[in-house]
DNA sequence: CAAGGCCGCCGATATGGCTT
DNA sequence: AAGCCATATCGGCGGCCTTG
């Protein structure tokens, strides 16, 4: 296995359409990078982010910081790759509550999605945009298909929601939701995916707000992220910036409306500790073993 | 059915305030 | 002055939908 060919890979996004195809490119690219990386490079100010460093062959390129606490290394994977699957089979078992299982939901799933995103790092810095653009929308998918696989009705896809005027229809929004889930045909919850929230957290507060007005409903609306930590630094000083935006999150919260959950896969500390963040947010197996099945019941 | 519109993707880069 | 940190901005790309 080559830099070329795992790239070739990570870019097919028609190779990615079951769990199993998720699984075995992580696999490869875990093989890949245990005896083919030029160095791992340890964040200055996290010390439990890395950065992986690519050869020639990937113009030295330096990967997103991967988060060592939670990336599962070759063995671990290829070793729990069964019990995740038995894990999401009976995702409400006893047993699939335990400590260990939880954890191993979110690594299992954080291990496949940063593998994607790190081989796309590979890519040379024109194509940054269209790695972004896979990334993203392989991780949306992937989480379909895990929500699918425990048992739940979700789709993506569109929703016009008409806007009245003095009574009357004048136009309709489009909505492009990554998360619908439905029970008879009626929509239970929406839900966005998104790899870090950024900028981007506040237009789902809002679509909450603005749905619910103009439906009428009170439509539960949740988010999904994969991290929010991003690469900083040069030449040989590299660290993590946070992403996140704790201000916007509890105004939105308290003034405007608060969501019906957000999950992470590699939590921030303050989302554990501060007031208000820790009340609202949590990592992804609390989603999947509790949350999602109150929004259908 | 082709072309363009629309919506959403996200990390590099820029910015501005604060600390050393 | 220089470095650091948190936040704000930027903008090419993918794919579905609408239009003609």
């Amino acid at each position: 296995m080559n830099l070329k060919s795992v790239i070739n890979m990570a870019t097919n996004k028609d190779k990615f359409q079951t769990i199993e195809a998720y699984a075995d490119f992580c696999l490869k690219y875990l093989e890949f990078i245990k005896t083919n990386l030029q160095a791992v490079i340890v964040s200055m100010n996290e010390n439990h982010y890395r950065f992986f460093q690519y050869k020639e062959d990937g113009t030295y390129n330096i990967t997103r910081p991967i988060n060592s606490n939670l990336m599962l290394s070759l063995e671990s994977f290829d070793s729990n790759r069964k019990q995740f699957t038995n894990i999401l089979k009976d995702i409400r078992s006893i047993s699939s509550k335990s400590g260990k299982n939880r954890k191993l939901i979110n690594d299992y799933i954080y291990t496949c999605q940063q593998s994607i995103g790190a081989a796309l790092d590979a890519l040379p810095a024109n194509k940054s945009n269209t790695a972004r653009k896979i990334n993203g929308d392989l991780f949306e998918r992937f989480i379909r298909l895990i929500i699918l696989e425990v048992g739940i009705d979700v789709t993506d896809g569109n929703i016009a929601v008409p806007v009245k005027i003095n009574g009357y229809e004048a136009f309709k929004m489009n909505y492009q939701h990554d998360l619908i889930i439905k029970v008879d045909n009626v929509t239970k919850a929406i839900g966005s995916v998104k790899t870090s929230s950024k900028d981007r957290i506040d237009k789902i507060f809002i679509d909450k707000f603005l749905y619910n007005r103009l439906t009428d409903t009170n439509t539960p609306h949740f988010a999904i992220f994969l991290n929010d930590v991003q690469r900083k630094g040069k030449e040989g000083r590299y660290g993590i910036n946070a992403t996140f935006l704790p201000g916007h999150f509890k105004g939105y919260t308290i003034k405007l409306n608060p969501l019906d959950g957000v999950y992470y896969f590699d939590i921030r500390p303050n989302m554990r500790t501060e007031n208000i963040l820790k009340d609202h947010i949590k990592t992804f197996d609390n989603f999947l073993i509790q949350d999602v099945w109150n929004f259908v019941e």
